[in-house]
DNA sequence: AATCGATCCAACCGCGAGTAA
DNA sequence: CTTACTCGCGGTTGGATCGAT
């Protein structure tokens, strides 16, 4: 495509930046700032766009730029800002002194992709959701959390497998009865203690819509998870919105969440990272 | 040593927001 | 109100580097 705005009355330079082009601009911007970007090349004599000019100072001149690999700290601070603002790069890169959004934006990429890039397996013929119970291990070592719902019901049908999961593994259901998504716990039906109250699902927001017998599970730097498949109740199939749910997410994080539809006869994956319908979608396994 | 696929990451692109004229 | 312009952001690209064979 065509160059910025900023470009198109000059012949500049593109691609990687010599260490010749690096001095000039660390010396003009050291010396006199950086009012307007549009006038730094020119001023500093170099054969760029304002555009590019930028882009280099913030993400590899400036002095307070840290370099080198991230430690676990910023890893996990990564990881659990990730959960609640999603792809905000540069608000999570104001969480961390001296990176980049660009330079955690690539991290994250390349992490999710070491993650949550995985085969389907090949799961069995289930006669019972405890058939699939018997086959949590081989779900287990395939790489994945797992988790079931024995019905998509209110919540007090939830059956989980509490010895595979984490205590802490959020999940909440919607209950049809007074459109309320209020209801969390832990698959030991022990709510999760300092919580704040689910954002109102109204259909129109973007919430899930009331009348619902949905579920939403909260997967691992997800938002949220659309409801379940095989509702045929005609009613939306609208998520929590991520930035609803946000608050409620917090620092958890969450390895793949296996999710047991016994109307429907599959088993969906929520990948980890997953971050919409289309992504929740796109792992379906029928059985 | 050579080859080639995988991974990394610096840089580019397009878009939206803000703002001045 | 409209237009032009700049800045900043997130998504994407492609060259450089790494590692396995």
């Amino acid at each position: 495509m065509g160059h910025h705005s900023c470009c198109n009355q000059q012949k500049v330079k593109r691609g990687l930046w010599s260490p010749e082009e690096d001095e000039k601009l660390v010396n003009y911007i050291t010396t006199h700032g950086y009012g307007c970007w549009s006038e730094v090349p020119g001023k500093a004599g170099l054969q760029r766009c304002g555009k590019s000019c930028r882009l280099r100072w913030i993400n590899y001149l400036r002095p307070d730029i840290r370099r080198g690999r991230f430690s676990v700290e910023e890893e996990k601070l990564i990881i659990n800002l990730h959960a609640v603002v999603g792809n905000r790069w540069a608000h999570i890169a104001s969480h961390l002194p001296g990176r980049t959004d660009n330079e955690i934006k690539n991290y994250w990429n390349s992490w999710i992709k070491k993650k949550i890039i995985r085969k389907p397996i090949n799961l069995p013929t289930p006669t019972s959701n405890s058939s699939i119970q018997n086959h949590m291990p081989t779900l287990m070592q395939a790489g994945f959390m797992t988790a079931s719902i024995n019905q998509l019901q209110p919540y007090r049908e939830i059956n989980c497998y509490n010895s595979m999961l984490p205590s802490s593994l959020p999940i909440f259901m919607f209950d049809s009865a007074n459109g309320d998504g209020s209801v969390v716990g832990n698959q030991n039906y022990e709510p999760l203690q300092g919580l704040p109250p689910l954002p109102s699902a109204e259909g129109s927001n973007g919430c899930m819509t009331a009348g619902v017998d949905g579920m939403v599970a909260v997967g691992p730097t997800a938002g949220f998870v659309g409801d379940h498949e095989g509702d045929t109740s005609g009613a939306s199939q609208e998520c929590f919105d991520k930035s609803d749910l946000s608050e409620w997410i917090g620092t958890q994080l969450y390895e793949d969440l296996f999710i047991w539809d016994q109307d429907s006869e599959s088993v969906c994956v929520v990948p980890q990272a997953s971050t919409n319908d289309a992504s929740f979608a796109s792992f379906p396994f029928t059985l």
